[in-house]
DNA sequence: TTTATTTGCTAACGAGCGTTAGCAAGTGTA
DNA sequence: TACACTTGCTAACGCTCGTTAGCAAATAAA
């Protein structure tokens, strides 16, 4: 019984305890010697593993929106579905990803801001792509007379708010 | 008898100030040199007019939970009133409240969490009262026949959560 | 005039911050 | 055996934080 090569390797258990912490504190009241003491370690030994703080913050945001990407490509593979399904898979899927680590949801959601420049102008472009691709498909919904609504760019932003406030409430 | 009061007070200057330089960094990001800076002045001096940083928070978000009270108060004060009415109008009070000082909002609806005890807690006792109100007049509405809904808690969750993801994109 | 109030400054306090250097013990590989 | 790697420690660095004390100038009230 063997104590090295943890299951989880420590870098991993290091992201999930802080984002835990960045959720329940934010990022900016969150320190790295609460983060160790979370962890059984002393402040310094988290240098060991990590690079620095923002580093934590930059993997699970930028992680999370890959993730994102990853679920809304696999709901809308088949390109010959009709759009209202494909919507509805993109939906399941986006809220597959917010409930399957809701601390991590909200620290995409509400975290991001900490980045540093230019980590905080690529992470809003990415948002603002998946956004987009929302956007695009309720267009083609409406325009192949699938889906009703009176304007594409409001539907969409509505459609995520709703969603994205999941994590505010939702309890496994 | 006051003669000498500044037409807006240099207390309610740094509320504002400070509210949006909350709303930009986030409460625990932004340091009281900044805000000073912002007004013009020197750190130290700011503590003539306030008692502390949190005493801001304190201000912004129990002054915008007032608000956020007294306009449905006003927009239900006719109790005969269909609750069709009724709640359109509590909705138009609450975009009302969140659209008139939207860094307040901002404010209000993610920086919270750094009030320490047990103003954290008597917020969200507050905060909890306000969406209890929305749920008992959609719960009417639909004992009532006015409304369609499979779940008032439900309604009320996701009315709000839609209104109030809209200081995030909402532009004067 | 004197007195009180308001407003702001400078200088500093103790505390906590993120991070680094250097060292040591344990483990895996050859 | 020897070596490298992983993991964690202690101690400290330079810095920024919120806040306070004490002082000064301006303004208002008596």
């Amino acid at each position: 019984m063997s104590t090295t090569a943890p299951i989880r390797s420590r870098k991993a258990q290091i992201d999930r305890t802080a984002t835990a912490l960045f959720r329940a504190r934010g990022f900016a009241a969150t320190s790295m010697r609460e983060l160790a003491t979370e962890l059984g370690l002393e402040a310094g030994s988290l240098y060991s593993h990590i690079k620095s703080k923002e580093e934590i913050l930059h993997r699970v945001c930028f992680g999370l929106a890959e993730e994102f990407f990853a679920g809304f490509a696999a709901a809308t593979l088949d390109a010959t579905a009709p759009i209202a399904t494909q919507l509805r898979q993109a939906i399941e899927a986006h809220v597959r990803v917010l409930t399957r680590d809701s601390a991590a949801s909200a620290v995409f959601l509400h975290e991001w801001r900490h980045l540093s420049e230019p980590a905080r102008t690529e992470f809003l472009a990415l948002r603002d792509r998946y956004e987009a691709a929302f956007r695009v498909l309720i267009q083609r919904g409406i325009a192949a007379g699938e889906l009703h609504a009176p304007d594409a760019a409001f539907a969409a932003l509505t459609l995520l708010a709703s969603l994205n406030w999941l994590p505010a409430w939702y309890r496994p």
